[in-house]
RNA sequence: GCCCCGAUAGUGUAGUGGCCUAUCAUCCGAGUCUGUCGAGCUCGGGACACGGGUUCAAAUCCCGUUCGGGGCGCCA
């Protein structure tokens, strides 16, 4: 029966079957090495070329990250790891082709581009893996936290037929006789399921953005963790959110020790209080650095690099001014909201607000937003028969990840990205 | 959408008008080597993105195209 390479250390003395890709294969004159890796280590497969000559010449012609598997005994041995496996027996399941896109144990580090387009041989390097197997942690705990917690999971439809927030460019898709867009976020849908009584839900789903960006941190599809709890304030969800924020970095710190010394990432602490900063305080601060601006203008990467690039940890904006909020968002007093933004430095991880309930502020912010609010019927009519006061948030995934592993491009953090110019693979 | 930059073997690079039949590493192939672990050593293989132009001469200068990278904007 088939063992994980990473399990072979506890069968030393004892035959065991592993499978996995040929990384390297070093040759000497009468025995051969040969590293295999699966998805949970690498091991050396040791062959002396005396009574195997026949395998032995096969061997040495196989090209690297062929896929293979070996029996043979598990022995202690002066491998660097301290055992390795005599191999006994070995199958040859699929031999790569030569040369390779990319070299997977190669020194050298390849463009991006060439990563991406290659990027099933690109996630085969134990840190790439490592990556994902930690963005799997923060999914996963944040699963389990909203689930302990109460909220009920939803999946809301990914092809609708309206801007939801108006702004942000849609994707349009042809849905028969009728035109439809890609959901650039269940915003609309969630806070229906306020009205519908679901009390807390949470959803993880990709959104869609036809932003023509060409940033390190955007792209067109990316993994919204999204949330709304009826009967609560903006600083009601600020508190759940810093909580899973901390969720999340204690499970990868608990389960991941392995990819974040692969990573050479220190094991991840949050022992702080998020500072809560108000978006006039941020402007302030702004100022103070000698940006000129004023308050009521938009925060520009200038001014979140400049401010933010110093606070080398989460904190929040908040009381953002109603103009650059969207029109679901409740207003605080006549100039600003009770919207805000979850910070990581410069970068933005999650926004959220607590949420219009009355339908008179309603239509008459989606009006003043230059909205018809008989084309959001659909979702205006929620907030007709009984709409609970309700507060909620998004949080990137991707962009968590890059934080947690102080990556800077969030194509990093996604599997296959599409970004501006990537469709394939 | 705006601005800047780039494109040389499978991969990553050197190259600043003639010394380029193009450097180095890796890779691939052949050989060698008594256990390696970035194995070592010897020999061999493989490239100037595309189209035009300038020039006696272009990888190198100019124009265009395509593709890519970075910054900004928009956005989250």
């Amino acid at each position: 029966m088939r063992i994980l390479i990473g399990e072979v250390k506890n069968h030393i003395d004892t035959e065991v079957e592993i499978s996995g890709w040929t990384q390297n294969i070093r040759i000497m004159s009468t025995v051969l090495f040969i590293e295999l890796r699966d998805v949970s280590g690498t091991v050396q497969g040791v062959l002396l070329k005396k009574g195997n000559e026949e395998l032995f010449e096969t061997l040495k012609a196989l090209p690297r990250e062929s896929v293979l598997s070996m029996t043979g005994q598990a022995v202690k041995s002066q491998a660097k790891i301290g055992y390795e496996v005599q191999i006994k027996h070995l199958d040859i399941l699929n031999r790569a082709e030569t040369p390779l896109p990319l070299g997977v144990v190669d020194k050298i580090e390849s463009d991006i581009e060439t990563r991406l387009e290659n990027r099933f041989l690109d996630l085969r390097r134990p840190e790439k893996l490592s990556i994902f197997k930690i963005q799997s942690t923060i999914s996963n705990s944040i699963r389990n936290f909203f689930v302990n917690s109460g909220f009920i999971e939803i999946h809301s439809p990914k092809i609708v037929a309206a801007a939801t927030e108006g702004g942000t460019e849609l994707f349009p898709v042809k849905y028969f006789e009728k035109n439809a867009y890609l959901s650039q976020s269940p915003q609309l849908y969630k806070e229906m399921m306020m009205s519908a009584g679901f009390d807390k839900v949470f959803e993880v789903a990709p959104a869609f953005r036809a932003e023509e960006h060409n940033t390190p941190r955007h792209i067109n599809e990316f993994t919204s963790i999204d949330m709304e709890m009826s009967f609560v304030s903006d600083e009601g969800v600020m508190d759940v959110l810093e909580n899973v924020v901390k969720t999340a970095y204690k499970a990868v710190a608990d389960r991941n020790e392995r990819e974040l010394e692969i990573l050479g990432v220190p094991r991840p602490n949050l022992d702080y209080k998020f500072k809560r900063i108000t978006y006039s305080e941020y402007v302030r601060m702004a100022n103070q650095k000698g940006i000129a601006m004023n308050d009521g203008e938009d925060l520009s990467t200038q001014v979140l690099k400049t401010v933010g690039g110093g606070i080398k940890e989460f904190y929040f904006i908040t009381r953002w001014p109603r103009e650059l909020k969207p029109f679901y968002v409740q207003p605080y007093d006549e100039k600003y909201s009770r919207g805000f933004d979850l910070q990581f430095g410069e970068l933005e991880i999650t926004s959220g607000a607590q949420r219009v309930h009355s339908p008179e502020v309603l239509i008459n912010n989606l009006r003043s937003k230059g909205l018809n609010p008989d084309s959001f019927s659909f979702y205006v009519n929620t907030f007709k028969y009984g709409m609970p006061p309700h507060a909620g948030w998004a949080i990137g995934l991707e962009r968590l990840t890059m934080v947690l592993l102080d990556i800077v491009n969030i194509r990093e953090t996604t599997l296959f990205p599409r970004d501006r110019t990537r469709v394939t693979p």
